[in-house]
DNA sequence: CATTTGGTTTGAACCGGTTCAAATTAGCCT
DNA sequence: AGGCTAATTTGAACCGGTTCAAACCAAATG
C-alpha cells in the first residue's frame, strides 16, 4: 500500500507555526475560555491559512464519543422507512451528528452483524427500525455499551436498550375497520403483515376489536397475511375477490399493499370506491397522488425517525433509564372509500344495479 | 463529563491474556500469515472468550483510511432518491464499508458544510448526488485529498472528482417527446426542472430536438419550469390546461411531477390517457401501481448508486484518474398514453381543427 | 520586598490500534 | 556441537487529537 497521501496538516504543525503548544491549539480549537485573546487569534489566523480541518478520527480516539450515530433500516425504498430515515438523517444533522445508515437488503448482512459493524465503528447510539428478530437471538446482541432505540416491541429486547417507539398499531388497525363499518360495510377483507411481526399482530387486534364491538365475527377466510409489498397486497386482493361471497372493503397492513390491492381491483372490473373501499395505513408521501386518492392511516413515519435520534442524543449514559414512546395514528379521510354498495354482492354473474354514489 | 464507560477490552488486554505482543495479535487479526498456528489458536480463543472486537476509529487513525464512504443526497424522500441510496448502501455494505448519509434538509446545511464533515471524518470518498451548485463555488470545496463523484455534470468541477455519473438525459427527453409524436400528438406540454440544474437543460435538449425532427415549432407558452415536487407538477399542469389551446399531452421531467399534473388532469374532468397522454420520468417502483399505470423514462437509479460506491472503492488513490459514464435510459410504455383523440381541442369554444394521427 | 492569587501556557501521557526493524527461536545441515 | 537460514515474536514509534497537573508569569496584596 503505497499511498502517495501528502502529509495531512496536524495540530502539531499549527502550534509550531503559531509558536504555541498543541494543548493551547486544542484549547483554541474547543472554545475553552483559557486562552488569551491574543494568542486566540494568532492561532486562529494560523488555522485559516493553512485551511487546517481537525480530524474526528483523532478526536473520538481520545474521547471515546464519535459524534456519529448508527441507523439500520430494512429497505429504504420504501417509501415509509425513507421518511423515518429522513427524519432521523435531518434531526442528527441538525445537531451535528453523522448518521451511518445501513440496509438490510433481501440476501443482506444480518442484524447482529449490522450491529457489529456499527459497535466497532464506535457509534454513539443505534436506531434499529428493521424487521424485528426472535427475542432470544436478539438478547445477545454484541454491542458492548452502545445504546440502542428499537420500534415497534412491546418490551426492551435487549438490555442496552434506551428507548422504545411505537406506534398505535391497534388503533390504526381498529380506526381503519371502524371508518369500514361506520359506511356500512360489513364483510372487510384483512390483508395483514408479515406474521411474525409484532406489528401485525396489534393490527389485526385492531382489527378483530372494531369486529367485535359491532358483534360481527371475524371470517378467517378474509383475514390473510401479506409480504408489505405491492406484489403481495396485489395477489391477496385477488384471491379474495375470488371468494364466493367477496369482501365490499379491504383494510391492508400498508399502503405499498394497498396499491396492488387497488390494481387487482381494477383489473377484476371493479371501481374504487363506487364497487370496494379501500383503507391503507402509513399514508406514504403519494397516497394523496394517486387516482382515487387513498385514504390510510397516517402514521407520523418522520417523526419516529426524528424521536429515535433525539433519544439517543439525549441518552444518558451515566444511568440510562428505558423511555417509551407511543405514536398516535389519524384516519385521513380520502376518496377510496364509499358506503357499501346497496344489493351486494356484485362480483358474480349477476350483471344488475345501478349503485348509488357514496353520498358523503 | 463523567462517563462510567466500562473499560472496553483492548488489544494489549488481549496480548497480556494471551502471553504474547500486542503485534502478534494484530498479526491474528488481520489474518497475516506470519503467527504461528499454536499461536493463532490461543489469540483466537481470548478474542473469542472477552467478546473482543477492535476499535475501527484506532484502526483508522493509524492506517488513515476509514472504511467508511459519505453520500450526500438532495431529498432522501424523493423515491428516485431514496433507490439511489438503496443502491449506494447496499453495495457499500457489500464491501465491508459504512456509509454516511447526509441529506440537504429544504433549510439544512449547504455542500460545503456537509463535505466539511465527511473530510473531518475522513471517509475514503464522497457520492454527490445533490443539486448542483455554480461551478466557482464548487471548484474550492475544502476536501482535502478526498475523492469525490457527482452526478449530472458535463465537467468534473473539482480537482478531486475521480468519476462522473451521468443519465442521458436528453435521449430520455427526446424518447418521451417521440413517443406522443407518434401517437399524433402535435401540442406536447413540456413541464420542466428546476431551471438552473444541467440536467434540467438536457432534458429539455431532448424535448426540442424531437419536434424540430418533425419541424414543429417549439411553443413557448407550451414549455414551462418545475420544482419537481408533485405540488409544482400539478400547479404547472392546471395552468397549462387553462390555456386558450391547451396541450393534448405532457412531458414531465420527474415522475412526481407527473402525479400532480395527473391529479390535475382528473380534477379538470379529463381522462388519462383518453383525453390526455402524460409521460413522466424516473421510473419510481410505484410508477406501475398509480391508476393509469404510468408510462415513463427508465432511470437506472439503483444502478447509479451502485456504480457511484464502486467507482470510489476502486479509486485508484496514487495516480486518480477521471471515470466517465452515461447511464442509458429506456421509455417504459404502461397506459397513460394513447393516441391523440380525434376532434381535439376540446376543452374550450373552439371546436376546430381535425389533426392527422401518427402514422407509424 | 516577599507572598499570594489567578489567568495562561506547557508538555507529556493517553486513546487503541498498525507497522516494521530488530531480536529471538526453531529447524536443518555438515 | 556449531553454523546458517527461515520462521516467529517482540517492542517501541506512530497516527492526531484531548486532557490535566504542573510550571510560568504578571498583577495584586500584606
Amino acid at each position: 500500500m503505497c499511498e502517495a497521501l501528502l502529509p495531512m496538516t496536524t495540530i502539531r504543525q499549527i502550534a509550531r507555526e503559531a509558536g504555541v503548544s498543541v494543548g493551547t491549539v486544542s484549547n483554541v480549537l474547543n472554545d475553552n475560555d483559557n486562552v488569551a485573546l491574543a494568542t486566540r487569534e494568532r492561532v486562529q489566523q494560523v488555522i485559516q491559512q493553512h485551511n487546517y480541518r481537525p480530524s474526528n478520527v483523532a478526536r473520538s480516539l481520545s474521547t471515546r464519543r464519535t459524534g456519529t450515530l448508527g441507523l439500520i433500516v430494512s429497505n429504504i425504498s420504501n417509501p415509509f422507512s425513507s421518511e423515518l430515515a429522513r427524519g432521523a438523517i435531518e434531526t442528527a444533522q441538525e445537531a451535528g451528528h453523522g448518521l451511518l445508515v445501513l440496509g438490510a437488503a433481501p440476501d443482506g448482512l444480518d442484524l447482529p452483524t449490522q450491529v457489529d459493524t456499527l459497535v466497532r465503528q464506535w457509534v454513539d447510539g443505534i436506531l434499529i427500525t428493521s424487521e424485528p428478530l426472535p427475542d432470544s437471538r436478539l438478547s445477545q446482541l454484541p454491542c458492548g455499551d452502545t445504546p440502542l432505540v428499537m420500534m415497534d416491541y412491546a418490551q426492551p429486547p435487549h438490555r442496552n436498550v434506551i428507548g422504545l417507539i411505537n406506534f398505535d398499531w391497534e388503533a390504526a388497525g381498529y380506526a381503519a375497520t371502524t371508518h369500514l363499518l361506520q359506511l356500512g360495510h360489513r364483510r372487510i377483507g384483512y390483508i395483514g403483515g408479515i406474521a411474525d411481526h409484532p406489528s401485525s399482530r396489534w393490527r389485526a387486534q385492531g382489527y378483530h376489536k372494531a369486529l367485535q364491538e359491532m358483534a360481527i365475527p371475524v371470517d378467517p377466510m378474509l383475514e390473510c397475511g401479506g409480504d408489505f409489498l405491492a406484489a403481495g397486497g396485489y395477489q391477496v386482493a385477488r384471491a379474495l375477490l375470488a371468494l364466493p361471497n367477496p369482501p365490499t372493503a379491504f383494510v391492508t397492513a400498508n399502503d405499498l399493499m394497498a396499491l396492488g390491492a387497488l390494481q387487482a381491483i381494477a383489473e377484476g372490473g371493479l371501481r374504487t370506491p363506487n364497487d370496494l373501499s379501500l383503507v391503507g395505513m402509513d399514508d406514504i408521501p403519494y397516497a394523496s397522488f394517486i387516482s382515487p386518492p387513498l385514504t390510510t392511516i397516517h402514521l407520523p413515519s418522520y417523526r419516529a425517525g426524528q424521536i429515535g435520534i433525539q433519544m439517543l442524543l439525549e441518552a444518558d449514559r451515566t444511568h440510562p433509564t428505558l423511555q417509551r414512546i407511543m405514536l398516535p395514528t389519524h384516519l385521513v379521510e380520502r376518496r377510496s372509500t364509499a358506503p357499501v354498495p346497496k344489493g351486494f354482492p356484485r362480483l358474480r354473474p349477476d350483471p344488475s344495479l345501478p349503485y348509488k354514489e357514496g353520498s358523503d
